[in-house]
RNA sequence: GGAGGGAUACCCAAGCGGCCAAAGGGGGCAGACUGUAAAUCUGUUGGCGACGCCUUCGAAGGUUCGAAUCCUUCUCCCUCCA
């Protein structure tokens, strides 16, 4: 089951909102959906998700596939039940790790040779293989295996990489077996536009269910981020959702629903967390630094999430400080939440007419800190 | 009382005549992080009016053109023998 349906657009930019249900539930959009590549979103429970109001998340064919392999996943009835997760899930197919990764890589017509980065082992990943991957998995959303480039690779390796990319599509289209399982394409086409608008002309025909835009988030500038954002977004299917890959930022999800994104995956806010960093009203903060040892006020004073009503900057930094495991857990509650709530502050400020004014005010208190930054 | 071993920057620890303001860890401080090879990575960590100068390798003397490195004495620590 898969169904998507806009409910309200902004007169003023492309932004709308809507819902999208799946097999496992209601999404409102747009929404950000937190990234738990191995079956799980680090350091926490799919109960703690829950309680956040999390509705989606994303897992990794790629990764899932090495290990612990597919067949063990469908013995185990497939990833929700796996990993004990029965809200939507979506699964990338393992086009970025080709990128990201691509030291161990060489790219074909037909395929990928690849070296696994956990022991070396060789694999040839397909696009057919990837979607028998994924429909083991059971994802409810699962994407086309697609290629993806450098922000400064030149126009021929762009456009190389869209030419592919459709022909991947065509693949995963065939190979896909619809029930139960929507299958997203993506676009790709580098920081040119007309590259971008020939990749759409080639996938919007073949009516997939949604689209992603890939290679953005890769390393460009903002300026070029946005200006790709601006040219792609807009023109793809309005009746269907468009999911901006790997964006994750608080200003950059507000870029992106202003150009009509519906749906976003990141693993900023998780990563950050990790790495003892948290979004606040009022910027990032780096919370291992000094300056917060002494600070007995919570990350964000505006912020009504678990953490913020119990535990204080200065805590925080010590659990950094000392090295101790729970500190992954109180940032990732926090910088979720702060993001889940900014989506929900960006769905009804939609419905009510006032997003460039929430999207203003937000961005002018956000850059306002002298200890905070971006 | 006798015989050895040791004292190096915030901590541990290399160095054993010049290439040493002194390796490497740790800790500290800071930066980065956007479809997760990430509880990771990078920079920095004696003082300055810094492509140079000043003060440092337990303390005080000495040898040498030159000492953290060699010699003498002293202080403290460790091991073994009485």
């Amino acid at each position: 089951m898969f169904v998507f349906e806009v409910e309200g657009k902004d007169v003023n930019s492309f932004a709308r909102c809507g819902k999208i249900v799946t097999g496992h539930g209601v999404i409102q959009t747009p929404v950000f959906m937190p990234v738990g590549t191995q079956a799980t979103v680090k350091a926490l429970t799919p109960d703690d998700l829950y309680e956040l109001n999390i509705n989606v998340i994303l897992a990794n064919t790629y990764h899932l596939y090495l290990r612990p392999g597919a067949d063990l996943i469908s013995k185990a009835r497939g990833l929700h039940s796996f990993m004990n997760w029965n809200k939507s899930l979506l699964t990338d197919s393992g086009g970025f790790q080709v990128f990201s990764l691509s030291r161990l890589r060489q790219i074909t017509d037909e395929g990928v040779y690849f070296r696994s980065h956990i022991d070396g082992s060789r694999h040839f990943l397909t696009p057919e293989m990837v979607m028998n991957v994924q429909q083991q998995l059971g994802a409810d959303i699962i994407m086309c295996f697609d290629e993806c480039c450098a922000y400064d690779c030149s126009y021929e390796e762009a456009h190389n990489a869209v030419t592919r990319t459709t022909k991947w599509a065509e693949r995963c289209l065939s190979a896909h077996e619809p029930e139960g399982q929507a299958l997203f394409g993506i676009v790709q086409g580098g920081m040119f536009e007309e590259l971008r608008s020939k990749s759409m002309d080639q996938l919007i025909p073949l009516d997939f269910p949604g689209y992603a835009i890939g290679g953005l988030s890769v390393g460009e500038s903002k300026d070029d981020m946005y200006r790709v954002l601006s040219f792609t977004a807009p023109k793809l299917p309005d009746d269907k959702p468009r999911y901006l890959m790997g964006v994750g930022s608080p200003e950059d999800l507000l870029q992106g629903v202003k150009n009509g994104i519906d749906m976003f995956d990141c693993v900023l806010p998780t990563r950050l967390a990790r790495h003892g960093s948290a979004f606040t009203s009022k910027g990032r903060i780096t919370v291992r630094n000094f300056t917060f040892a002494e600070d007995f006020s919570p990350l964000d004073d505006e912020c009504d999430c678990y953490v913020c009503k119990n535990y204080s900057r200065a805590y925080i930094r010590h659990l950094i400080k000392a090295g101790e495991l729970l500190v992954h857990r109180l940032l990732s509650i926090h910088n979720l939440y702060f993001l889940e709530n900014l989506m929900k502050n960006i769905r009804n400020s939609i419905k009510i007419q006032k997003f460039n004014e929430f999207h203003h005010d937000f961005l002018v208190k956000y850059n306002s800190s002298s200890n905070a930054r971006n």
